[in-house]
RNA sequence: GGUCGCGUAGCUCAGCUGGAUAGAGCAUCUGCCUUCUAAGCAGACGGUCACAGGUUCGAAUCCUGUCGCGAUCACCA
């Protein structure tokens, strides 16, 4: 049980002993640093139902828990503030409980929770990944990670939107401008080759307008017309028909682009566990639209399109199905969430990571899906994030200032060559751990700079000077890791001795230390509910903080006493391990040097 | 215009369900490498928490309004 639960009871005890009233809860904070003692008790809010001066009220529980409570040292009074002392052997049982659970924190998923399935990335298959795919992974996966470490099962997933008239777009253009070229015969990535072929197209596209223009068509016929588009159009027909030539064009095609996204997301360090592609989920949902219908959800307009009318909630009108009977964008969101309850009976709740653009479209789609009825639709929660922002502006594939994710890894790498070279560490590495070193400081450095921010805003992203290694960033805490490392390679100590409070006093930053480690679980089940790998990260900082302070104050290989050295040492692996959990959660390594 | 989000130090960001004198890093300045990795530590400087009201013992935090920035308001996905 945490210090505070444990000592709630008895600060509730203390109140209706002595002054014969219940009170339902207390409010605690962590004792500025300024002041004496460990925990505070805020006094204000029992005035409500204890009348008097909160000092003597303050006092009258200091008293009381100092008789009846052995962990309660002392305590000392400040306006309404009640400031606790708390024993040495208090935080040493803690400690002695944690030191040799590696998975410290983190919890395992019992058999009757309800799994959560998590949806990110979720790429168009015309175009590589780039930077603000980068930002949606991160968030996905780490999300994920921290879900399981709160003892969740998790799904993660993304459906892959492999159809529609963009896809045509790069099989058109491939077909006629390609000469047969693959990824093999280029030696370009599957996703950066039907990328340019995108590009392509759209080159081809601009000029027949230009000339169509020049030959009196107005603009806005020329922009519908063009041969070009016409015939892609004809495609994307041909593809929904199932003609043979183009569907296996298009598998071809798709297929190079997982081939590059795969190596994207094995770089990033990113996995799912199961897929789905927009092209078998494209004519969900249907089915849903005529029981809506029965249930009175949705109505019929004269023209025959199904609607879905909110404005009693707040919001607008929305169209669930065209009158010609075909889906809309809503529909298909509808079947595959139903889908996917389907196909795995024990999820109970979903996370979708979009971009805020889709703000009002994920409002109503989990509005539509309470309505329809389903219980686990006040399970469904939005991970949305703002924009990742260049210096230069907002990132436009058309004006070439996309920042593609594949080269920003390699940027990052390359960057933390640099400044490694310049810094002259790394000496008598092999080339091979150094390069492995690099990246893993570059990845470091760019995820934790990505995952520190509230996912709501949006990011300015400056890749030359974002990637700062002192203060709050990744290879701050990687550094920090890696010395811990370093001590344990050095002091060879029996992890298994077990001290009490009679063989160690605890040293001020030490007992900083376990405070911050005893808050770790309660980290992670936050982070949880807020979906928040934000608040981990800080977290993080803080501890690695609080851990440079100590290492640099405090001998810890040449501690006064043996009791004092194998503490410290003990401590130290503890914290290590900590950040190690911690960082897995956001999907980072830790070196063991560097 | 309607709806949603954001606005905290020169810059980048923390600040949990309201609590003590609003915290870090960067930048600027001052100390600290014969000691476990100085990618570090200790300190100084820097704030009308956009603005105005309200709620109460107490507001960066909750409510209302104003201003600024962004997103969205498609029978596109």
């Amino acid at each position: 049980m945490s210090l505070q639960k444990t000592l709630e009871n008895h600060v509730k005890q203390a109140v209706s002993a002595s002054f014969n009233v219940d009170i339902d809860a207390v409010e605690f904070q962590a004792t500025r640093k300024e002041f004496a003692g460990d925990i505070t008790v805020v006094v204000f809010p029992m005035l409500r139902y204890v009348k008097g001066n909160p000092v003597q009220i303050g006092d009258t529980i200091g008293n009381y828990l100092i008789e009846n409570v052995n962990d309660v040292k002392a305590f000392n009074v400040v306006k309404g503030f009640l400031n606790i002392e708390i024993s040495d052997a208090y935080y040493l049982d803690f400690f002695n409980g944690i030191k040799q659970d590696d998975s410290y924190g983190f919890v395992s998923p019992g058999p009757e929770d309800k799994a959560v399935m998590v949806e990110y990335s979720s790429p168009n298959t015309n175009k590589p990944l780039h930077l603000g795919h980068i930002r949606n992974n991160l968030l996905g996966y780490s999300v994920s990670e921290i879900l399981k470490a709160s003892g969740k099962k998790v799904y993660k997933t993304q459906i892959i939107n492999d159809r529609g008239i963009h896809i045509c777009k790069s099989m058109l253009a491939w077909k006629r401008f390609g000469n047969g070229e693959t990824p093999e015969s280029t030696g370009l990535k599957g996703d950066k080759l039907v990328g340019n072929y995108y590009v392509k197209f759209d080159q081809e596209y601009k000029k027949e307008i230009e000339s169509l223009v020049a030959s009196g068509t107005s603009e806005d016929s020329a922009k519908k017309n063009a041969p070009i588009l016409l015939e892609a159009q004809d495609m994307l027909r041909k593809w929904e028909s199932g003609d043979e030539e183009t569907v296996s064009l298009w598998k071809t095609m798709n297929g190079w682009v997982y081939d590059g996204f795969n190596e994207t997301y094995k770089n990033l360090g990113v996995d799912f566990d199961t897929l789905y592609y927009e092209s078998n989920t494209y004519l969900l949902g249907k089915e849903f639209v005529a029981e809506g219908l029965r249930s009175g959800v949705f109505h019929t307009e004269e023209d025959g399109s199904v609607w879905c009318d909110l404005t009693d909630e707040g919001l607008d009108k929305k169209i669930v199905q065209r009158a010609d009977g075909t889906a809309v964008y809503m529909t298909q969101d509808i079947g595959t969430a139903i889908q996917r309850i389907k196909d795995f009976p024990d999820v109970g709740g979903m996370v979708y990571t979009v971009g805020n653009e889709q703000d009002y479209h994920f409002q109503v789609l989990f509005l539509i899906l309470k309505k329809l009825g389903f219980d686990w639709a006040k399970n469904l929660y939005h991970l949305s994030y703002g924009m990742v922002d260049l210096p230069s502006g907002k990132m436009k594939s058309r004006e070439g200032t996309v920042v593609d994710a594949d080269d920003l890894i390699d940027e990052m790498a390359a960057t933390a060559e640099e400044i490694s070279k310049e810094l002259g560490k790394l000496e008598g590495y092999s080339e091979e751990e150094k390069k492995a070193l690099y990246k893993t400081i570059g990845l470091g450095a760019l995820k934790y700079y990505i995952l520190k921010v509230d996912p709501r805003k949006r990011i300015l992203f400056d890749p030359k000077e974002s990637i700062d290694f002192q203060g709050n960033t990744g290879p701050f805490i990687q550094y920090t890791y890696a010395r811990i490392q370093s001590i344990l390679r050095k002091a060879s100590f029996n992890s298994d001795v077990t001290l009490s409070d009679a063989e160690v006093s605890l040293h001020a930053k030490e007992k900083e230390l376990l405070k911050q480690l005893q808050l770790f679980p309660e980290v992670i089940q936050n982070a949880a509910s807020q979906h928040s790998p934000a608040l981990i990260a800080n977290y993080t900082y803080d501890l690695v903080k609080e851990f440079n302070s100590f290492y640099q104050n405090v001998s810890i290989l040449g501690a006064d006493y043996e009791h004092e050295k194998t503490f410290r040492v003990q401590l130290s692996k503890t914290v290590a391990n900590t950040i190690k959990n911690a960082f897995s959660v956001l999907g980072i390594q830790v070196p063991e040097r560097m």
